[in-house]
DNA sequence: AGGACCTTAACGCCGCGTAATTGTGG
DNA sequence: GCCACAATTACGCGGCGTTAAGGTCC
């Protein structure tokens, strides 16, 4: 029983209904030769044996992790150690992409509360900080935290900036929907957190401090009050910066 | 000034500079109609205007948000009613797709400790309980448990169950590198925790219970415990099942 | 002799990148 | 006539799905 178990070639709708993998599929695989049959009948019929299969789980997991089909030939072919790199790699970038998701559902979220043609994509710049103070326009050009900036924002594209951008607008938003409740409301102490952490970790280290500046300039009745309150809804200036104040300090702030 | 600002006509370099898009694209987005431009010279040339403008802004955060184009073009044409259903879904699609990474990270990582070769698909299959252990196999068929997992893997392709039972065998090998711990560390009963979860999340609600008869099985001395020490190392499967043991009451537990 | 299986060949999908070739504006 | 820019046309990618047209097995 084991000899004809083990022995018995497979076609290729076997193959097929054993591993859910479509007949096109497995033609295509021996056609790139990444998975060749084991055999042919002479009618050139494709058959596969025991070892094909499990060279066909392999893949078939490589596939799942989204590696290239190409690299998968490859790393079927390497040694160990390149699998292992290979597949730290990966996990990098699939962490990367997650978080990239992440900030997708952010924007997703800021848009669904927005509508699309409300965004404005110049005008939440956290660059423009020296065009609106002019405290800050002496200083800031020689902070530790521009030139972080500077070196977070030399490899993207204008196509990240709007993403981000977006995402920006996407917590003023939140917080535009929470400005009926206390600035001190736990919900709404948490967007000032994740608006905080938000350009921590795309622009700048954002100290209280920095987000207190902020926070002033945002209702200090210049352009970026105007469109925070156009976006957002009238007054949503100034409680994000009641709620920053409240957020860096507490007692202090007004 | 103003005058000659909002109505200069662009061409295509000067849009494709200013959005950060290649001219290219732009010239696809015109033959699928989707953008088309607001004029053209007599050569030919393209033109754009403002409005063109922002209704690429608004088609490239569609696209950041993973919407296809025919879609998007649908959804500019919609109203707003639309728009909003829209970016629901998306979100829903989007968490999806996040959550999927997460178990495709859990998977590379098990791989990873494992090495691909080492990875059985139809020994951990968790609805095998009913052929390892008679008690079990009398009464399992009748269990809301079962009529759960029967619901939850109705709608699965194999593809997804192998992912699935991979993933668990990922989370078996991280037991498999804790072992030299105490089964009561923290981080070993993290990852019992995990696998617990793991399986609520994807095949039926575990109870402590049912956890702990898994816990018995693996180290029951069938192919269970053979396979599972094969593939995470020797002793794992006695090892999972005393960190079961702790984790679903402590004390009585040997 | 019919039908379930197999074969190769070829186009289609999406969202463009990348030539190749030719025309226009200054 | 040079150069930067514009245009159209067409192939290529990845990973197959999907006909179409025909051979093979029982």
């Amino acid at each position: 029983m084991r000899m004809t178990d083990n022995k018995r070639l497979l076609s290729v709708s076997e193959v097929s209904r054993l591993t859910g993998i479509s007949v096109r599929t497995l033609r295509y695989y021996d056609e790139i030769g990444l998975l060749p049959p084991t055999a042919a009948t002479e009618a050139g019929y494709r058959l596969y044996d025991e070892a094909s299969l499990r060279r066909l789980q392999i893949i078939l997991i490589y596939r799942e992790l989204q590696f290239p089909l190409r690299e998968i030939a490859l790393l079927l072919s390497g040694d160990e150690e390149n699998m292992i790199a290979a597949l730290e790699r990966q996990i990098q970038l699939l962490q990367k992409e997650r978080t990239h998701l992440d900030n997708l559902i952010t924007l997703a979220q800021g848009i669904k509360a927005l509508g699309v043609n409300n965004l404005d994509f110049s005008e939440f710049d956290v660059k423009k900080i020296d065009e609106y103070e002019e405290q800050a326009k002496a200083s800031w050009g020689t902070t530790d935290a521009y030139k972080e900036y500077e070196r977070k924002s030399a490899g993207r594209t204008p196509e990240d900036n709007r993403a981000l951008v977006a995402g920006m607008t996407g917590i003023i938003a939140e917080l535009g929907e929470l400005r009926t409740l206390q600035p001190s409301d736990s919900r709404v102490q948490a967007a000032v957190q994740k608006l905080q952490d938000y350009i921590t970790e795309h622009y700048y280290t954002c100290t209280d401090e920095i987000l207190l500046s902020l926070g002033s300039m945002y209702s200090g009745g210049g352009s970026f009050q105007h469109n925070i309150d156009k976006v957002a809804g009238e007054g949503t200036a100034e409680f994000i910066s009641r709620a920053i104040g409240i957020h860096c300090g507490g007692g202090s702030a007004q």
